[in-house]
DNA sequence: ATGGCTCGCGCC
DNA sequence: AAAGGGCGCGAGCCAT
């Protein structure tokens, strides 16, 4: 007889249809009863998430979850996603970009020719999301006879990672938290970041002019700053867009430039520097947020875009299509929520010095970190105030930097906080010899060969040696993991932040149609959009869930990681 | 026509 | 002398 409850429940559409199975499971993976067939899976999840709370293992959220999404009259609370948590394994295991789909994972385990990962993203269609070939599977393979044994080995693997990967490393609250970020990852674009066309199109029509009829022609602003720029360099025609051009444009008057990056033409005491920022600004915005974007990625009111989970070696997001992590500030003033609705947004102060006081267990760091500005404080113990001098001199310290007029800074960093700045040497020094470093989880970086192969060829042409210890690549090396041990703790911590969140707004509340909805995520930074008589309780969850991430992430720190959250109509109220 | 490269800049 | 981590994206540009 098969127990009344679950801890895990393993879940596989079928190819075609709205059906699939379900396989309860022991928390080891062990099978509990026979099979499930449902012929509506997702009212069978429906239930089971309700009356049980399971965890749900699938092959990845792209077949398991999105799928079900539309369907589901609740969002599901947890998930072991079996593509990501592989990923993980494989890099634990030093097999950093081996493929890691389910047929990849099974293939592994059967001692079968392993199958390269499909290119991801690219428009698949709806029904070849549930198709076995995206899994990757032999097509006599039973998906859920592949899903099943996968996961029950991966909580093998998970139990087996070597304490020496991290002395606090947690790979089970790391896959978790990984697989949290499936969750939220799939819902954020299901749901949409409100984005007001109008409001979007005004600002292009005010910066560019209005909207060309003909595709492909330059709007007249655009046009114009080109006009004025080439009259400014001698009335010469030339394509302000290729470097090769602009430059050569600039010498036929006498202005010597290396590269056309706008610090360089800052500097320049002649009209066609100013102008061709100005072009540079201008065009940028056409191009890569302009009215082709819009219709691209913000149509009917809300901005899809495709978040890759782990998409960064340190564990932070990426994007596919759409540029998610790198809207201009001056397009938020198109966000605009939608009536009787608000956005909390919501981001970690000073994240990354405080995770590096929080790591380092540095107590004077940890004191100027327990509140408020960290930055102001540091400046006040160390800098005579200067709050610029304090802020760069962090940085500088976190980044590797040499450059500049940073030597005195780091020097005074490294007297009163011989702690925190051991840490990152110490961090810099192991990425230098070819070692590992890994985040406060435990998620290890990747070996030396993989990045840093140009670097040593690069040395190897200019007849250095690229493993000599005091050598570029090397040095390179040891600014990576100098960063890594921080981005990726601080990547941790937000992916704890987030499942914490998003078990608390569920928790609200509220009727499935006026629940809130986490919309945004931006390494460091949440909007959610939420009617606006629950905006009070989402910005205490906000920052409830960042105290849960903390104690989670890194226990008994005295450091506090504060939330600087607004409660806006447009995200560009926000800060 | 297509693909891969560099450049330069957007975000953190 | 040069000396800052991680990304995505579009345009230009060159090879095929």
């Amino acid at each position: 007889m098969a127990p009344t409850t679950a801890a895990r429940v393993a879940l596989v559409p079928h190819p075609q249809g709205r059906g699939g199975r379900l396989q309860r499971l022991t928390e080891d993976g062990t099978p509990l009863g026979a099979p499930l067939p449902a012929t509506d899976l997702a009212a069978a999840v429906a239930d089971l998430e309700a009356a049980e709370h399971p965890r749900w293992v699938w092959a990845a959220a792209e077949s398991g979850y999105a799928p079900l999404l539309p369907r589901l009259p609740q969002r599901l609370g947890r998930c072991h996603d079996l593509r990501l948590v592989e990923a993980l394994l494989l890099a634990h295991e030093g097999r950093f970009g081996h493929p890691r789909s389910l047929g990849a994972a099974w293939a592994r385990l059967r001692g079968l020719p392993v199958p390269a990962d499909l290119p991801e993203g690219g428009g698949a269609e709806q029904d070849t999301l549930f198709a076995p070939d995206r899994l990757q599977l032999p097509p006599d393979t039973d998906p859920l006879t592949a899903v099943l044994a996968v996961h029950a080995e991966q909580q093998r693997r998970l139990a087996a990672v070597p304490e020496a990967h991290g002395a606090r490393a947690r790979p089970r609250l790391l896959a978790a938290a990984e697989s949290a970020g499936a969750l939220a990852a799939t819902e954020a674009p299901h749901d949409g970041l409100p984005w007001r066309a109008e409001v979007h199109d005004a600002l292009l029509t005010e910066l560019l002019g209005p909207r060309p009829h003909i595709p492909g022609t330059q709007p007249a602003r655009l046009a114009e700053a080109a006009v004025r720029l080439q009259q400014a360099l001698g009335g010469k025609p030339f394509n302000p867009d290729s470097p090769t051009q602009v430059l050569r444009a600039f010498a036929e008057q006498g202005i010597r430039l290396t590269t056309t990056r706008s610090w360089e033409l800052k500097e320049l005491d002649h009209p066609a520097g100013e102008l061709m920022i100005r072009y540079k600004e201008l065009a940028r915005i056409h191009a890569a947020h302009g009215w082709a974007w819009q219709d691209a990625w913000a149509r009917g009111g809300r901005f899809r875009p495709e978040y890759v989970v782990g998409g960064v070696v340190s564990g932070r997001w990426a994007s596919r299509g759409g540029g998610a992590l790198q809207i201009p500030r001056i397009l938020r003033r198109a966000v605009v929520a939608d009536p009787g609705w608000l956005l909390v947004v919501a981001d970690a102060a000073q994240l990354e010095p405080r995770v590096l006081a929080a790591l380092s267990g540095d107590t004077g760091l940890a004191r100027t970190a327990a509140g408020g500005d960290l930055y102001e404080a540091l400046a006040a113990t160390a800098f005579q105030g200067d709050r610029d001098k304090a802020k760069l001199g962090l940085l500088g310290a976190m980044y590797g930097q040499t450059s500049g007029d940073i030597g005195p800074l780091l020097a005074t960093l490294r007297q009163r906080y011989p702690t925190a700045m051991g840490y990152v040497e110490a961090a810099a020094r192991v990425g230098e010899e070819g070692g590992i470093v890994h985040s406060r989880l435990g998620r290890p970086c990747p070996p030396p060969q993989d990045a840093w192969l140009d670097l040593a060829e690069g040395a190897a042409a200019a007849g250095t040696d690229p493993a000599e210890p005091g050598g570029r690549s090397m040095r390179a090396r040891g600014r990576f993991t100098r960063n890594f041990v921080i981005q990726a703790s601080a990547a941790d911590w937000a992916l704890a932040l987030l499942a914490a969140l998003r078990r608390r707004l569920l928790a609200l509340p509220a009727a499935p149609a006026d629940r809130p909805h986490l919309v945004f995520f931006q390494h460091d930074e949440v909007v959610v959009h939420t009617p606006a008589n629950l905006a009070d309780q989402v910005a205490a969850a906000v920052a409830e869930s960042a105290e849960e991430a903390r104690r989670l992430v890194f226990g008994d720190t005295p450091v506090r990681f504060p939330m600087s959250t607004a409660v806006v109509e447009s995200y560009a109220d926000a800060k």
